[in-house]
DNA sequence: AAACTCACG
DNA sequence: ACGTACGTGAGTTTC
C-alpha cells in the first residue's frame, strides 16, 4: 500500500506563516487549520494514499536522548492565534475519520521515522510530508520527502526521492545527518562545529563523503588551517550533534499501517464542525451534508409572485405600462437571453413578475424588447453588460439603467474574484434565492439541475428579480457608508452602456493582411527552427522549456542562471545574458518571439474574427482589484507595439472603408497623479516645464543640468520613476536596471530627498494602509489589503508596495473610465457618428468617419483632459490614421 | 490544472 | 534575514 505520513507542527506551521489571516464567524482564528486542509486535500488527489496518519509534537519533561541542556530553549513560542488553533486541528482531523498520533517525549520526525522504517519493512512505499528540511535523512528507494513551502501566499510541494536530493546536495540523503552535525541548526539547537556553516559544510562533505571521513582525513587533508583549527576544536560539538540530529526509528508505538487505511471515512460532526469554522470551501468541496434534518444555513427568499406570460405584441405593451406604474423594474434573464423576467421593484400587492419567452412569444421580438427596455424605463439587474449587447443587436438602446448589483459588489470588494448574484445575495442580503415551492410546477430546488423545467426556471429568475431589488438597497447603502456611492453613480454604471456599446461596435481587421503576415513568419519559423536544431545537434521542441533546459544547460553546457520550482529557466532575460555565449541563444530568442506572434496574435486573433469582419472583445468591468478594465476572448490591450516586427499586428487593425482611428494616449498620467495626490511642487513643476519629463527628474535627482542628461541617465530616472509608482524598493530597482543594490538605493534616496512631497505620500499612505485595512483613490475607490497583516514577510511587502500603487493606478482608472463616460456622451450628444471602440489603460480610440476627423479629434483631447481638473494639468496626445498602427504613430 | 513564458499598460 | 517590481490575459507544454 502507498502510506503518506504529515508532520502535522511543520504542516500547519507553514500554513499559518503562508495563509492570510482567517477567522470563524465566532472569531476564533482558522488560516493555519485552512491551510492545513487545504494543503492535504491537494495532496490527497495528487498521491492517492491508501493510507494516512498525521504525527504531532508532544513535549514532556521525560528524558530522550536528544535532549540535552537547553535543547530547544531558544525556539520562539508559538504565537497565540496559531496555539489556539493546534486543538481545533486535530478535532477536524479526527471529526475526517484521519488517524493522528502523538507520544510524550517525542518529535513529529522521530514518529515519523519510525512509521516509515514499519511501512518499508511491511514492504510498502512511503510518502513523507513536510516543511522542514530534517525529515530529508529518512529518503530512500521507498520513502520520498514532500517538501511544503509556501511563496506569495501560495503553497507548494517539491517531491524529493533520492536522486532528486542527491542532484541538488551531491551527496546521499542520509548524509544529511552529517550536514547537521557539521554546520548546526540554530531552530533546533544543534550546535554543529562552531564557525562552520552551510557553504564549508556541503564542501567537506563533498569532499570527504561525510562525518566520519572529514576526521580521518583530518590530520593530512588539504583544509584551510582555520576550517583545520575549528574542526578539532569541535570535534566533540560534532558528535554530540550528529546524534541530536539522527531522527529516532524505533520509537515506542504499536504502528499497523493497515489501521491508517483512509477512504473519506468522515465522523458524524464533520459538517456541523465545518459550518462552524466557515469552510463552505470543503463542505462544497466534499459535498458534505448536515448528518440530520438541519435544513439550509441561509434563509431562503423565493420571490413569490404571479407569473404572466407575454405571449402577444398586446400583452407586451399592457406589461410595459404597468411596469411604468411601480418605480424601478428589475430584470432577471437566461444566460442565452431567451427567457426574461420584469417584475415592479414596490411593495405592490399582488406582486406580478411578466414573463418573455422566444419560444411562447408571438410577435415581432425585436418589438416586444423595445416596449420592455424602454429607455424611460428605469431597470435594474446583475450583470446587464451581457444583455445590453444582446440589446444592442437587435437595436435596442441600452440605456435607463439605474443599478446592477455586479459593479457594485465589486467595487465594495474588487479582489473578490466573482460576483455570482447568489453568493453576493447570501453575503449582504443574508438569503439565497430559490425559486418560490408555490409556484406552478411544484418547484423543487433539486430541479434546478433541469434547465428544461420552465416553471422552475421561471420561479428563480422571478427570485433572481427579488434579489436585486434587496441587492439594490443592501448594496447602495453600503457604497454610500464607504463613500462609493459617487464613484458608482458617475463612473461605473455610466460606463457600463459604453462598454457595451464597445464590445457591441468591435474592431475590424484586415485578414488577409494578418494572414500574410503569419505566412511571412512561418517562414521566419522553419529557418530558426531549424538553426536552433542543427546548432543543437538534434532536433527537440523548442516550446518546451524542460527540453530547451536540457540542451542548453546539460548538452551545451551553458551556465545555468535563476531556477525554477521545476528545472532551469530559460526566460528572456536568462538567454539575454547569455546571448554571446552560444550563437543557439540568439536563434531560440528570435523562434521564440515569431512564435508567439504566429500562434498568440496571427493565429489567435484569426480565430475570433466574427461573421462581421470585426473582433469583438469583452471588457471586463469586475475583474481587476485596482479598478482597471480587463480585456479577453480576445486580449486587446495586448496588441504589439514596443518591438518593430510585433507592431504589423497592429497595421491589421482597420476601419471601416472610409473612416479613420484616432487614438489619444494620457502622457504619465499615473506619475501626473502622483505629483497631485502628493502634492509635490518640485514634481510638479517638473511637469509645468513642459520638458521631457524622465530628463527632468534625471537632471534633478542627480544634480546635473538638464542639456547634460545623458540616455544612460535618463534611463536610470525613468525605472526610478516607474519603481516609485508600484512601491519600490532597492532589490528589485537593482535588479531591474542592472545597478548594485547600494546604487539602487541611492537613486531612490536621491528621489525621495529631492521629491520629499511623494516621500511624505508614500508613508503617510502606508500608515493608512495599517490603519484602515484599505486605501483609496482620488475618487474614493477602495482596494482592501488584508496582507498587511500577515505573519508572512514576503505577503506584507507586497501588501506594502501595492498600498502604494493601488491609489495611483486605481486614480488612473477612475480618470480614464470618467473619460469614457464623457466622450461617449459628447459623441453621442452631438449626434457624431465617431464611437469609441477601445480602451487601453491610459488610451482611448475611435471609429471616425473621415468627414468628422476635426471634431472627433478635439472632442476626443478635450473630453480626455477634461476629466480631471489636477494640480498638474492632464494632457492627452492624439493622432490619426488608416491603422491603429499610423493613429498612435 | 498548473507552470512557464510573454504580450500590453 | 527575509526576497518582489504594480496590474492584466493567452498559448503551449507538462502533469
Amino acid at each position: 500500500m502507498k502510506l503518506m505520513v504529515l508532520d502535522g507542527n511543520s504542516i500547519v506551521n507553514r500554513a499559518f506563516y503562508g495563509i492570510r489571516m482567517l477567522n470563524a464567524p465566532d472569531g476564533t482564528p482558522t488560516n493555519a487549520v485552512y491551510g492545513f486542509l487545504a494543503i492535504l486535500q491537494r495532496l490527497l488527489e495528487e498521491e492517492k494514499p491508501d493510507g494516512l496518519c498525521v504525527a504531532f509534537d508532544l513535549k514532556a519533561p521525560t528524558f530522550r536522548h536528544r535532549q540535552y541542556a537547553g535543547y530547544k530553549a531558544q525556539r520562539k513560542p508559538m504565537p497565540e492565534e496559531l496555539a489556539l488553533q493546534m486543538p481545533l486541528l486535530k478535532e477536524v482531523l479526527d471529526a475526517m475519520g484521519i488517524r493522528r498520533i502523538e507520544l510524550e517525549g517525542y518529535e513529529a520526525d522521530d514518529l515519523l521515522g519510525t512509521m516509515c522504517r514499519i511501512g518499508e519493512q511491511a514492504g510498502d512505499d512511503c510518502v513523507i510530508v513536510t516543511g522542514d528540511k530534517d525529515s530529508f535523512q529518512l529518503i530512500s528507494p521507498h520513502t520520498c520527502v514532500l517538501h511544503v513551502k509556501s511563496r506569495m501566499g501560495q503553497t507548494e510541494t517539491i517531491r524529493y526521492t533520492p536522486e532528486r536530493f542527491s542532484e541538488e546536495y551531491g551527496f546521499d540523503p542520509i548524509r544529511m545527518i552529517d550536514l547537521k552535525a557539521l554546520m548546526g541548526d540554530a531552530s533546533d539547537n544543534i550546535p554543529g562545529v562552531p564557525g562552520i556553516g552551510e557553504k564549508t559544510a556541503m564542501e567537506l562533505l563533498h569532499k570527504y563523503g561525510s562525518l566520519d571521513g572529514v576526521y580521518a582525513a583530518l590530520p593530512a587533508a588539504d583544509i584551510k588551517p582555520g576550517v583545520l583549527k575549528k574542526l578539532t576544536e569541535g570535534a566533540d560539538s560534532a558528535r554530540m550533534s550528529y546524534s541530536l540530529a539522527t531522527i529516532v526509528r524505533d520509537a515506542p508505538v504499536s504502528f499497523d499501517p493497515e489501521a491508517t487505511r483512509w477512504n473519506k471515512n468522515w465522523q458524524p460532526g464533520l459538517y456541523e464542525l465545518f459550518r462552524r469554522l466557515g469552510f463552505q470551501k470543503f463542505i462544497e468541496k466534499w459535498n458534505l451534508s448536515p448528518t440530520q434534518e438541519q435544513a439550509g444555513d441561509q434563509p431562503v427568499f423565493t420571490g413569490s409572485c404571479t407569473m404572466q406570460e407575454l405571449l402577444t405584441a398586446d400583452d407586451a405593451r399592457r406589461a410595459a405600462e404597468a411596469l411604468r406604474r411601480g418605480g424601478t423594474v428589475d430584470v432577471a434573464f437566461e444566460a442565452d437571453f431567451s427567457r426574461m423576467v420584469f417584475q415592479r421593484d414596490a411593495e405592490e400587492d399582488p406582486a406580478v413578475a411578466y414573463v418573455l419567452e422566444r419560444g411562447l412569444y408571438s410577435g415581432d421580438w425585436d418589438e416586444a424588447l423595445r416596449l420592455l427596455f424602454d429607455p424611460a424605463l428605469p431597470k435594474a439587474g446583475h450583470g446587464v453588460k451581457p444583455l445590453l449587447c444582446e440589446l444592442l443587436k437587435h437595436d435596442v438602446p441600452a440605456e435607463g439603467w439605474v443599478f446592477d448589483s455586479k459593479p457594485a459588489a465589486y467595487l465594495l470588494e474588487p479582489a473578490a474574484g466573482s460576483y455570482e448574484l447568489d453568493d453576493i445575495c447570501v453575503k449582504y442580503c443574508h438569503f439565497r434565492p430559490a425559486p418560490s415551492a408555490g409556484d406552478p410546477g411544484e418547484a423543487q430546488l433539486s430541479l434546478l439541475d433541469e434547465p428544461e423545467d420552465r416553471a422552475v426556471r421561471r420561479a428563480y429568475l422571478a427570485a433572481r428579480g427579488a434579489a436585486v431589488a434587496c441587492l439594490e438597497e443592501a448594496l447602495s447603502a453600503r457604497l454610500r457608508d464607504e463613500g462609493m456611492w459617487e464613484l458608482y453613480q458617475t463612473v461605473e454604471l455610466p460606463l457600463l452602456p459604453v462598454l457595451a456599446r464597445m464590445q457591441a461596435a468591435g474592431m475590424a481587421v484586415d485578414r488577409q493582411r494578418l494572414l500574410d503576415f503569419g505566412v511571412v513568419l512561418d517562414g521566419q519559423l522553419r529557418e530558426y527552427e531549424a538553426a536552433v536544431h542543427r546548432l543543437a545537434g538534434h532536433d527537440f521542441n523548442i516550446g518546451s522549456p524542460k527540453q530547451l533546459g536540457t540542451v542548453l544547460f546539460e548538452e551545451l553546457g551553458l551556465k545555468a542562471g535563476k531556477k525554477t520550482r521545476t528545472g532551469y529557466s530559460t526566460d528572456a532575460e536568462t538567454l539575454e545574458k547569455l546571448k554571446n555565449a552560444h550563437p543557439i541563444i540568439p536563434a531560440i530568442l528570435s523562434w521564440r518571439k515569431v512564435s508567439k506572434l504566429k500562434s498568440t496574435y496571427v493565429e489567435g486573433l484569426s480565430k475570433v474574427i466574427g461573421p462581421d469582419g470585426r473582433i469583438h472583445s469583452t471588457f471586463h468591468q469586475t475583474v481587476t482589484a485596482t479598478g482597471r478594465l480587463s480585456s479577453a476572448d480576445p486580449n486587446l490591450q495586448n496588441i504589439p507595439i514596443r518591438r518593430e516586427d510585433g507592431s504589423e499586428i497592429r497595421k491589421c487593425f482597420v476601419p471601416r472603408p472610409g473612416w479613420v482611428f484616432v487614438d489619444a494616449d494620457y502622457s504619465q498620467i499615473e506619475l501626473r497623479i502622483l505629483a497631485h495626490m502628493a502634492d509635490d511642487k518640485a514634481m510638479q513643476e517638473a511637469f509645468a516645464s513642459g520638458e521631457d519629463f524622465h530628463a527632468v527628474t534625471a537632471s534633478q535627482v542627480f544634480g546635473v543640468p538638464l542639456e547634460q542628461v545623458d540616455h544612460r541617465l535618463r534611463s536610470a530616472a525613468k525605472a526610478v520613476n516607474f519603481g516609485i509608482v508600484y512601491g519600490i524598493s532597492a532589490w528589485s530597482l537593482a535588479d531591474d536596471i542592472h545597478v548594485s543594490t547600494k546604487e539602487a538605493q541611492d537613486y531612490i534616496d536621491a528621489y525621495l530627498a529631492r521629491y520629499h512631497g511623494v516621500r511624505d505620500f508614500m508613508e503617510a499612505t502606508k500608515r493608512q494602509a495599517a490603519e484602515d485595512g484599505y486605501v483609496t483613490t482620488l475618487y474614493g475607490r477602495r482596494r482592501w489589503l488584508p496582507e498587511l497583516k500577515s505573519a508572512n514577510f514576503q505577503l506584507r511587502s507586497f501588501g506594502q508596495r501595492a498600498a502604494m500603487n493601488a491609489p495611483i493606478q486605481g486614480t488612473a482608472a477612475d480618470i480614464i473610465k470618467l473619460a469614457m463616460v464623457r466622450v461617449d456622451g459628447r459623441l453621442r450628444r452631438e449626434k457624431l457618428q465617431s464611437r469609441l471602440i477601445l480602451q487601453v489603460h491610459d488610451e482611448l480610440i475611435l471609429e471616425v468617419p473621415k468627414d468628422e476627423l476635426e471634431r472627433a479629434c478635439a472632442v476626443l483631447k478635450e473630453e480626455m483632459e477634461g476629466a480631471a481638473a489636477l494640480k498638474t494639468k492632464l494632457v492627452a496626445d492624439v493622432g490619426w490614421g488608416e491603422t491603429w498602427y499610423d493613429a498612435k504613430k
